[in-house]
DNA sequence: GATTTTTAAGTAAACGCTTTCCCAGTTTTT
DNA sequence: AAAAACTGGGAAAGCGTTTACTTAAAAATC
């Protein structure tokens, strides 16, 4: 049987008030019983049972974070694990575990309440992809902290975190101009695809800004993957006139993009440059290696963990809105920047 | 505040026990009873406390997944999150909650120790990739059932349950023989790279069973990258006698192995087959598209779940082998299968 | 040196649930 | 009709910490 704190406290010949206020500190205890307490703790190879600590701090420690798995989750999405990662990482520091639900967004409400009453943990992190207004209206008066990966699409009172996926965009427009690009194409996912409609976005404001004006058979929307980005891209090309650079949604996209392009004989990136987003193995193995805009999701993870911390010791810091910044990460696929800008 | 058992009691007009009693089932009430504590339950908002649940139960009904993370996991180690989300699936089918912990392998000992003397979990699944002597050392008596993912490269006690690589070696052989490839060659990874090492092996295995026989010139050990493949597959394409189809150890080295076929304007798969192992997304959208071993990594975390899962059932079952069925998924970069064999 | 302040350590309640044991009432057996 | 068996439900003892409160001793103040 593990030794508990009583067994502890005989040993040293104190009480197990003592012996809990040396384990905890911030207490006045003479050094000399410290020092009695801690040879009891080793000599019994005591450790603090963490279930009764847990019951009687009236905390766990531990942050839940809520999404949608499932089969081929590593290999469809990597983003979701980096966030993982990045989460962990933000908790563990601090010492509190990441426990990881997977849970289908019809099931998300009444989990979630169970979660919430049942104090199964200090925090909850949710992943955008499982809320719903249900969801949204069961947990309002709810008393764990909890904040959102991702912007909901309705207006709700979630305190949430985002990739400015806007911001994104108009970097990616922002540079290819740099590097001397004039006309620009966009090669996009569905109607719903909120990423990539928010990246076009931001494409299109810098543009605007610059009053370069982006014919609509330039803007393609198709599926996110690689047989629709060579579509649209061969759509692109059959235009009268030609854009002198792509900017595509995903990786996948490119990937299609790429072999369009390749096909029809024309050279990246002196004819066309691509451009896209994330930052996924294979743009950096592809002929040529794309230039992306590459987003930092690791550390989106990271300040979903220190935001929800925050939370937790102060659970009345309202609507927090955080962001990410996307970088440029510079490959074979677009010009060098040159001076001119 | 919230309700609490006690609540529920006084206002079914019960004593907590009862409650209790029928909250947990399996014990005899009367259906009267039953009603008037559910109706009580409801009107109150009850949800049992986890935290006292846990405590007087002496089990958190959670296991904890222990390995090292980092940035880029995601991206660069898919398989690490395929196992986790299988691990979620069977743990959570069984109400059982994933807890996950990066650690770095020398401060795993220590942690573990923690882990098991604290009772943090009522099992724990142990990466291969952070085990050392010192941790099989260190674990060899506690109480905690666990289990190791991955083979362990020395003798240990460890419960512990793998891929079976050296299978889906002799798998790649078998199924390239049936398609009528009559020459092999294998490009691998380092030699420390165990996985790349078993699955050489089965492919051997198989080849000496048939009397093939390989010269040492056709197997190559390099990175397990792109560019490795590529030198790789150059090096053997300039042996005097060519093989008629290459196993690459991995998906990286397989595509620097086309290209570097594509180079030499060998036409696949009628010249030379290619076949290669893990199904990460760009096997699916290469030209190409790579035949290969599929290894089900989801599915060995499912399998590790329920073995943990037994393990805590019965802490004394010992040393178990489980082993996940890697299945060929036939591409383009392989010549059909034929009936001759 | 008497009073107040500070420090060190102990007492005991609380945390909310599970579960064993026991009792009373009811049903079955003989 | 007495004994035995069964059933439904309650009392209470944990489970191992933390922590508010208390006390005794030591130090500081006058």
């Amino acid at each position: 049987m593990a030794a508990t704190i009583r067994d502890v406290a005989n040993l040293a010949g104190t009480s197990i008030a003592t012996v809990s206020k040396v384990i905890n500190g911030s207490y006045s205890i003479s050094q000399k019983t410290i020092d009695k307490v801690h040879w009891a703790m080793e000599e019994l190879n005591y450790h603090p049972n963490l279930r009764a600590r847990n019951f009687a701090r009236q905390s766990t420690r531990q942050v839940l974070f809520l999404t949608t798995l499932g089969e081929n989750a590593g290999f469809s999405n990597p983003h979701m694990f980096e966030i993982m990662a990045g989460l962990e990482r933000a908790l563990g520091n601090k010492g509190y575990l990441l426990g990881v639900k997977s849970i289908l967004p019809e099931e998300a409400p009444d989990f979630v309440k169970e979660v919430f009453e049942s104090k199964m943990a200090d925090g909850v992190v949710i992943h955008a992809s499982i809320i719903s207004r249900k969801l949204d209206e069961m947990i309002r008066y709810k008393e764990i902290p909890h904040i959102v990966l991702g912007l909901p699409d309705f207006a709700s009172h979630f305190c949430w975190l985002d990739i400015d996926n806007k911001l994104a965009g108009e970097m990616a427009a922002n540079y290819l101009l740099q590097c001397g690009y004039q006309s620009l194409a966009f090669v996009g996912g569905t109607d719903e695809d909120k990423i990539s409609a928010h990246r076009l976005e931001g494409v299109l404001s810098v543009l605007k800004e610059y009053d370069v004006i982006v014919p609509r058979y330039h803007l393609k929307y198709g599926e996110s993957d690689c047989d629709s980005g060579f579509q649209m891209t061969e759509q692109i090309l059959e235009s009268h006139n030609l854009p002198d650079a792509i900017i595509c949604a995903n990786n996948y996209i490119a990937y299609g993009c790429v072999n369009a392009l390749k096909e029809h004989g024309i050279r990246i990136p002196e004819d066309m440059g691509v451009l896209t987003f994330d930052d996924y193995p294979f743009s950096r193995i592809l002929k040529p290696k794309l230039t992306v805009i590459n987003i930092d999701v690791y550390d989106m993870g990271i300040q979903a963990g220190k935001l929800i911390l925050n939370k937790m010791k102060k659970p009345n810091l309202q609507i927090q809105f955080y962001c990410t910044l996307p970088l440029v990460t510079e490959r074979e696929s677009t010009r060098k920047q040159n001076g001119g800008h």
